[in-house]
DNA sequence: TATTGTTATACTCTATAACTATA
DNA sequence: TATAGTTATAGAGTATAACAATA
């Protein structure tokens, strides 16, 4: 048996194990970046912040959805991000009971420290490797995004 | 001026930029593994139990320290973590003001949980990328992975 | 009537500061 | 005296359930 299920049937296999395997040091390393930057800003908020930047401006509803929470804790969230500048909500003339969240220029100014932090603990590490490899690794990552969207776009 | 620092000076440049980009979606692929896995457990949990098992046993100090907390924090957690027994404490007879920590049975079952669904979301994605930049993606991830370690060996 | 979001309550996460016990 | 960990307290994160407002 080379195949399981959680919704649709998807191969599986050595190979997804192998690459699950070596994955791990490079989440772990991005991961670890927002423990250095600061101010330090609870995990959930940095969360928040950046799944605006990744998918743009979007509703409470989405936002609680692709964060993994429910509206509830989603909302409590945003509350705190208001009040601490790096959020707005704005009520679109249109539709007047969705919620409209978006970076303020500080919110994204903040992420920016967080980037900083990371592509210097990356530079680390790739000035470790051959330059083969690390060509690969960025070929490799690229075609890994565009599959990843077009994936999403399936399933949307 | 094509270098920064923020403890010993590193290289940086178009690469890293490059890099850091396109590295966001796998990622996000990652971490949104342990939505999906039931029982929900919170996230902080998740990654006491990621870290115990990736980088081993270890007392509570380090735990904080790799954790990015405060050791009351970790104390805290692992009060947790214990009670729910996905995490062993154990008081060293050599040295009896440290305290051991280590992964239960259970602890490892659980983990295994976010296993699988990682694979299947990796393994949705990859289906979609060709034989080649899969191949090139797991060689560069290879030796990403081994320069990880030496850069943390050798700031050690 | 269904959808979008917020509030009430209770438990978990985290930091600061104060404490206990071991080396 | 310094080190390893825990406990007290307070503020942030999260879910369940109940609520208000808009479509």
């Amino acid at each position: 048996m080379r195949t399981s299920s959680r919704k649709p049937p998807v191969p599986t296999g050595q190979f997804v194990d192998d690459l699950a395997t070596q994955a791990e040091a490079l989440v772990r390393l991005w991961d670890q970046a927002e423990d250095w930057a600061v101010p330090r800003i609870p995990p959930s908020q940095v969360k928040v912040l950046s799944l605006l930047r990744y998918r743009g401006e979007m509703n409470l509803s989405a936002l609680a959805t692709k964060f993994g929470a429910i509206p509830s804790s989603a909302s409590r969230l945003c509350d705190r991000l208001e009040a601490s500048g790096l959020v707005q909500r704005e009520v679109p003339a249109d539709n007047r009971r969705e919620v409209r969240l978006s970076l303020t220029r500080e919110g994204r100014r903040r992420l920016e420290s967080f980037d900083d932090a990371r592509r210097e603990d990356l530079a680390r590490v790739l000035e470790r490797m051959s330059a083969e490899a690390r060509a690969a690794l960025l070929d490799g990552l690229r075609e890994f995004s565009t599959a990843a969207q077009e994936a999403r776009d399936a399933s949307a």
